[in-house]
DNA sequence: AAGTGGTCTAGACCACGTT
DNA sequence: ACGTGGTCTAGACCACTTT
């Protein structure tokens, strides 16, 4: 049975369904109908039903168990999708500084080098018109021949900014944020005081095949320095 | 054709063509073969072929174009799934205050209310055994007859933690972060002292028809308050 | 005109959980 | 033994893009 719009059967059943786990009359835990009940319900074919399904499922609204139905799941929310603020994201880099350091501990660690391998680190400024909002240095170890440093910066230390087709999906990102004072050297080279509060992240860079190929500490400045983020399922309009 | 050791075709069809974007033989922005290239290819019917694209649509490594083609996406580095630390996540809370009281206009803006609408606020601090490492206030419109606090505390205020079942998929969550100092009341609630910086989590909820039901602040004492989180395309072991 | 992806069907076999 | 979800097939029609 067609539905009325030129809307997909499987969208129809994905909608109801939907509506029903959010409006509460199908709670958590709770079985939902098999594809065989859904497939006479909605006079649609058993593939067809699954597809709603699974639409459901990648939702995050319900999960199947093999060979006992499909339940409601329990919402989660300490699990967000982050992403940062425009000011950021959007905003203008600035080149600040180039050197060849020794590693810290915390670099050592956080790249898996060895304390005599040498590290590669580049500063950069976080702008927005001519106010700074953060300040970013990215580590990356100094090695394997070096085929010139415009290499090393265009494929290892800003792959977000270089050449898309020559960095493809090779690595994935680990971030830890914290809140931290900046002292010192990082604190001359940033727009603030001592005692202001500044968001730090720092992002780790991991080929598929686990090289650490980089590490970066970015520090932020408030009320620029926001992320954003959502958790649970939240309604979106047919796009 | 079937595979070898029971691993399904489709999956076959996905770890293939995802090892060629991971490795870049397929780079961003270049078309896949097409559906009919691919059933000839591995000798499968088209639905199999489809479920096998499927899934890197939805790992985020393609997107396809009706009547166009498959294409392979371009990484996106500032998105992120983000979940709480352990301790956090994990630890114990206490209950340490409740009180009614007129909103900030802070508050008055995230729940979406007049100025002469009554909040509750509830205090609860994070620990980890006799330390404490943050503090949580969440505000709820004070309204509607009020059930009975009981009530309020298991349904509204922390749904989390009150009978699923009740609450269900009916809300999500907004999420900001910011770095912070504390000062005043909240630094006498708070285990540190005015110059350590914190992580402030502001949550909204909101229910799916998109009333505001519950507005928090949570300060978090470094080191335990921190955050993780991952983003572009993360290798899992098949589970 | 040929090719593409989007939707859908009516079957099939399988492994396994429940009764 | 029966029902379940998981996989897979070999067709079909459609709307649209590309050549």
């Amino acid at each position: 049975m067609k539905a009325n719009n030129h809307v997909p059967v499987y969208v129809t059943i994905f909608s109801e369904l939907r509506d029903r786990i959010v409006n509460g009359s199908l709670g958590p835990g709770e079985m939902l109908p098999s594809e065989n009940e859904l497939c006479a319900k909605y006079r649609a074919s058993r593939e067809t039903i699954r597809k709603g399904l699974k639409q459901l499922e990648q939702a995050g609204l319900i999960y199947s168990s093999p060979r006992r139905g499909y339940f409601v799941n329990t919402p989660q929310h300490n699990k967000f999708t982050l992403s940062f603020s425009q000011d950021i994201g959007n905003g203008e880099v600035r080149f600040k500084d180039i050197r060849i350091i020794r590693p810290t501990a915390e670099i050592q660690e956080a790249l898996n080098i060895p304390s005599n391998r040498k590290v590669i680190a580049f500063y950069r400024g976080n702008y927005k018109g001519e106010r700074q909002i953060g300040l970013e240095i990215k580590y990356v170890p100094y090695d394997r021949g070096l085929p010139t440093i415009e290499d090393e910066i265009n494929f290892a230390v800003f792959p977000e900014a270089a050449d898309a087709k020559a960095t493809s999906f090779s690595y994935y990102t680990e971030l830890n944020i914290q809140a931290v004072t900046a002292s010192g050297e990082i604190l001359s080279m940033l727009d603030c005081s001592p005692e202001d509060p500044l968001l730090l992240l720092k992002r780790t860079y991991i080929t598929q095949s686990g090289e650490h190929i980089g590490y970066s500490k970015q520090y932020l400045i408030p009320p620029y320095g926001e992320l954003h983020g959502v958790s649970g399922y939240v309604q979106k309009n047919t796009h």
